[in-house]
DNA sequence: CGGTGTGAAGCCTTTCACAGCA
DNA sequence: TGCTGTGAAAGGCTTCACACCG
């Protein structure tokens, strides 16, 4: 359910403030969707609620952490080590919350030996040796769109079994394996048709 | 419609090739998609195909440009100049499609007047004479959480009307203002969900 | 009372299937 | 004959509305 991830911040919002139970009402206010769904989606979970009170915050922090496998840490490579990828390895919001970022590869031999932070770069012939001895299970493809598709390739046959790409290009991958894209160009795009045809509401994807 | 970008970056793969026509199947696979949804979104545009031939592609790229504003300019302003702001003034992918970041803001007193590549870091007060003498149309967020609604805010206040918020945080905008987000951590949380759960297919959102 | 849990309705998107035209 | 354009069916997701319980 890809709601859970807005659900947990709330929560973590909440705690913040130290109130023990909240409702979905309040819930669907800070996650910006409607509490009939919220209780719909926290349902799927288990009856965890309390009628005329609401949820104990604390308790569905654990339940949701759990859920999304937050309570263990996830090792993360990225391939390419252009400007997006070296801002993607610098980013503090990945490390916050269990995904470590432990292996940069790049295609380029000039790069590779190069430092980013505390991490060297390797070359992409590395990744099976890589993925292996550091567990890595997620790899994020952060190459030009060309080389998005034998990366994706080489990251699966290493053994990855999630992907996140940011390259312009629709990738393949073989069933069993998870494919989520960021594609920065499209969400621009998307954002000039609208202003194009003087429409509100774009749908916040 | 949020398919048309994938359609152009198709139709651009297929000019390269220099063909000339093609077919609702040949893009459908290209975009990762259906070929009946192919025919029904551009048919949305039109009857610009031929029956028994299939669609010329200079004259759909042409009309899809239009469509999704490209044949135009979009000045962007980029507030937030961390990493990721740094990352994404330097990112080729933007400019490459009309769309040009003309103006880099950060509240940090100590952040301004430095530069990233041509650009000089300007103040958050500046924003609304930014927006007015380079004809600013596009903002994006890439602030810390909790200065995003402020930035957005000021953004709107300045008359930007389409916002893309990288921030982990949900952001109301008055309607007639199109607002999209893209969050990194909440991607991994969700390919660490499919992990956790030994599932396929997490949806390419 | 107040707020959850959930069947049912409603809405939107995707897919099918085929008529119709070059 | 081949491929588009599109009505109709299917499917999925969201919202409503309310029974039920603390």
């Amino acid at each position: 359910m890809a709601r859970l991830p807005l659900y947990y911040r709330a929560l973590l919002e909440i705690t913040e403030r130290d109130v023990e139970t909240t409702s979905s009402e309040r819930l669907a206010e800070l996650a910006g969707v409607n509490a009939a769904q919220v209780r719909k989606d926290l349902s799927y979970l288990g009856s965890y609620g309390t009628r005329g009170v609401g949820y104990e915050v604390a308790f569905l922090v654990e339940r949701i952490s759990s859920e999304l496998g937050l309570t263990q840490d996830w090792p993360v490579a990225i391939v390419g080590v252009g400007n997006l990828g070296q801002a993607l390895a610098n980013y503090r919001g990945f490390g916050a919350r269990g995904f470590r970022v432990l292996a940069l590869v790049d295609e380029d031999p000039a790069k590779v030996g190069g430092k980013v932070g505390d991490l060297e770069i390797q070359a992409l012939d590395d990744l099976p040796e890589l993925v292996r001895e550091r567990g890595i299970t997620i790899g994020i493809v952060a190459t030009p769109a060309a080389a998005a598709q034998s990366v994706a390739d080489r990251l699966v046959a290493a053994g990855v079994r999630s992907i996140l790409n940011f390259a312009p290009a629709v990738v393949a991958v073989p069933d069993g394996v998870s494919l989520r894209k960021v594609d920065l160009a499209t969400e621009l795009q998307i954002l000039s048709f609208y202003q194009s045809h003087l429409r509100s509401k774009a749908k916040a994807g």
